[in-house]
This record gives structure tokens, sequence and C-alpha cells, in this order.
DNA sequence: TTCATTACTTGCATTTTGCAACCATTATTA
DNA sequence: TAATAATGGTTGCAAAATGCAAGTAATGAA
């Protein structure tokens, strides 16, 4: 990772006790939930959120999943390939965007000439279902 | 303003069609949904965007103020006290944003410990209804 | 053991942010 | 009416974040 973020997040370095300010303070950029959409898609490798059409830096995209993992949004597991490598999933704070994410798209498709769906819902994934 | 900060957005510099994508180009930063929170709590003044607590430079309010206009966000109308100046308010497109600020609120208010709600569910108010 | 892939890190140029100061109108007051 | 204050911004500049290309360490495959 390039640089320390930041140790926690304390609740005392945020900008106000908005909980929209907070949440802001956390997924509020034009990367962070594009990696949480991947998550929600079913997407849990590097690579994969790397290979999104956005095209994300791969610096930005490491120092996002540092972020989320301090967050407790994500998490790392095994990758279910049997390699050693590992994989992220989201936890149930991670989850929990899912309405933040269906917002985003909905408004998108609604007020956004020329968008397509991307967002569908899928099968939640739980921990340690390796399936 | 400061800079331009491109003519129109057209569909063409989009990162990609997907509208979570694109509705993060839009709103998808730490200040524009603030504002959106402040006008759906019946804030409509410069100053009082301004005196909010997260404390959002000038400069850059200002700058949002041009942008949320130019995606026809939020537009201006003549200031309800009878002075000269003008206010801002919420389109239609605006107001649909709703949806996503009530669902950053949850989230911040649910996993996040010392939020303390502010977004609550005001009357709407609607375009040349200068009361 | 060599090569390819994955999952990053590093360096650097460009862009955005944040802060403070300043300025032009509009409103108030004396 | 003149002076003063408040509103609604700009401007300049330092610091931080972003974006791009290149490099690297640790697997995994042949």
């Amino acid at each position: 990772m390039a640089k320390e973020p930041a140790p926690k997040l304390p609740a005392s370095t945020r900008r106000s006790p908005c909980p929209v300010a907070c949440s802001l303070d956390i997924v509020g950029d034009r990367w962070t939930l594009l990696i949480i959409r991947d998550l929600l898609l079913g997407r849990s490798r590097f690579k994969e959120f790397s290979a999104s059409p956005e095209g994300i830096p791969t610096n930005i995209l490491s120092e996002r999943l540092v972020r989320l993992r301090r967050s407790r949004i994500i998490e790392q597991i095994p990758a279910d390939d049997g390699s050693k490598r590992r994989a992220y999933q989201l936890t149930e704070k991670g989850e929990a965007l899912r309405p933040l994410l269906e917002a985003l798209r909905d408004w998108g498709l609604t007020w956004e000439k020329g968008t397509r769906a991307a967002l569908t819902p899928i099968p939640r994934r739980r921990a340690s279902t390796a399936q």
C-alpha cells in the first residue's frame, strides 16, 4: 500500500456527527463504491476489480482495499480455487451497502441517458460458505 | 466559479455506461451530496450551505453549485424573502436523489457509532410554488 | 528452473482540495 | 444619502489525491 491513510478513522476525525457525512467520509469518492458494486456482482479478486471497464488504477485499488478492510466493509478469505491466493468478500456491514448501490443504479438509469443496468440482484454469499 | 469543469458532461466522457459509475461521476465526491442533504432539509441559500457543520470551503461550494446546475439537479429561483437575491432548490431530478440520501443516512446510523439522524423526511417543495 | 500471472509498490506529473484573503453586490443603519 | 454590514462569491497558493507507466515480489504452471 502506498501511504497510511490514518489509523482507524476514529469518530473524532469525522467532519460532523451527521450519518450522511460520516458515510461519505467512508465511501464518498469516485472509486470505492465501484469496488462494492463489483463485489455485489460476484467479483472477488484484485484482477477482476482491475478489469472493470472504468479502469481503476492499481495503486488506487490497492489503497481502497486497505481502507475498506480497515472499515470492516470487506474481508479477505482463502480463494475458492484451491490456490494460496486470497479473495475479497463483503462483510455484513458491506452487504448492507446494497440498498445504497441500488439507489445509485436506479437514479442513473432514470435520469442519465445511455446507461445500462449492471447491478442486478444476485444471491448473497455468506462468509465461510466457500461453496 | 474557479475553472470550467467540462461543458456539459456529455455521455462520451463517462467512465462506462454503468448507471452506478455514471451517478458517481455526478455526485460521487465528499461534498456534493451534503449540499443535496441541506437542500432536502429545507436550506436554500449559499450562506446556509456554508454554515453546515462540515464546513465546506466556499470555492468548492461555488464550483459544486455550478456543476449541479449544469446537471439540472438544482435550479435558481428568486428568494422568497422579497429581496433581489436568489435561492437554490432541487429540481425533480434532484428530489429523486432522496432515496440515495436516505440509504446513506440509514447505513451510517446502523454501522457507525456516534452518528445522529439529520435527514428527516420533510414536506416537498415544488418549483414555482413561491408561496 | 524458467516463465507467466497475480497482486501489488514506486515515482512522478497533473488535478483537486483546503485555507485564507480579497472583492462586488445587495441590504441595513444612522 | 452615506457609511456599514452581510451575502455570495473569486483568487492565489500550498498540500493532498489522482492517474499513468514502470517496476517488483510471490505464487503457480510447464
